[in-house]
DNA sequence: GCGTATATGTAGCGACTGCTACACGCGCTT
DNA sequence: AAGCGCGTGTAGCAGTCGCTACATATACGC
């Protein structure tokens, strides 16, 4: 006779997942308990149970996207390193570009508008991912750039003005700006 | 006797202003229909007959404050043609930067966000005020510039770029990448 | 004066919000 | 075996949401 299907214990940890996985596909705004705890298979009762609050839970999901994108960094750094800065570019842009990433993009300008507008958590989660960015960005600069750190930063720049552009639709003022701008790909 | 206190007729464009005030303070993310009728000293009741339904009184208030950007932008150009580039970039990061646009920021990131998920009118209205930033850019390069077209576009996203590191409070970082990319104000 | 269209107030609907009181079953210690 | 604490389910609270039914007040054409 089968094992009576043991349930797993739940805890912060295995619900983040599931909880990301509902924000990314219907973001923060829409992120009421029910819903989020019907898609993490549980009840509004429950989550506030493990996490206190639902401004602790909002919390805590954004520390572990933030940690969600850093490791997806990670595994998105090739080995190459660029020979010139519109190469590091052009190569950050096309992992943006990937439909995969929409997802996360959308979430993002939530983030940004959160931090904005000061909403607790927000501005944190949001200054941790573009710390990460910023780092990764240091380390994939050309060997012999003259100036790495300020190259990464301005690097960091044009790579969200470009992604907000292609957010709002205009993606190809965005090309034609990195083109003008010298930043085409050799 | 006094008069008996003329009631003013009530439209849609005798509300907008006031609404918009409402949202400029507090975001979309917080326009309920009561919030937004006590800020326009009438009753949700009112904005339904005015505007037909929520939807379409976001719709109207999203081009509204389109309309309203570009009149400000109308008014903040200066007279004189910058020299550089780089002067252009100073002067609109420059007006930015001043504590009055602030409102307007925290709501342009939530305008983006929006866009970014597909709310209907978010698209149109973000895309409606990057024109019009776009145009006015074009209208401020440099007599000299080789290429003022592409210059406007590639300045539009180095500045979208910069006002999101600030405002999520990475300005530093945004001043830094200016100045490394060869955009320091001369 | 009369009827009618427009504008407004009152009251409420059902759904949803974050959150909580209460009960219950299970595993642990003693 | 008794008691106790942790995890969970049920039910519900007061408040807010967008929206609507209904009554009414006012202004204008005839």
């Amino acid at each position: 006779m089968p094992a009576p299907a043991r349930k797993p214990p739940m805890s912060k940890e295995s619900l983040l997942p599931l909880l990301a996985r509902h924000v990314l596909a219907h973001g923060f705004g829409q992120a009421s308990l029910r819903p989020l705890a019907k898609a993490a298979g549980t009840s509004d009762r429950m989550l506030l149970y493990h996490f206190g609050s639902k401004e602790a839970l909002i919390a805590d999901l954004l520390a572990y996207l933030a940690a969600l994108y850093a490791a997806g960094l990670e595994t998105a750094l090739g080995d190459d390193r660029p020979s010139t800065r519109a190469d590091v570019l052009a190569r950050i842009i096309d992992q943006n570009r990937d439909p995969a990433m929409q997802p996360f993009m959308a979430l993002w300008w939530e983030i940004v508008a959160g931090a904005a507008r000061g909403t607790p958590g927000f501005a944190a989660a949001a200054q941790a991912m573009m710390g990460e960015l910023l780092g990764w960005l240091e380390g994939q600069m050309p060997e012999g750039d003259a100036d790495p750190a300020g190259g990464a930063r301005y690097l960091l720049t044009v790579i969200e003005g470009a992604m907000m552009l292609s957010a709002i639709g205009h993606a190809d003022t965005a090309r034609e700006g990195l083109l003008a701008g010298g930043l085409a790909p050799s």
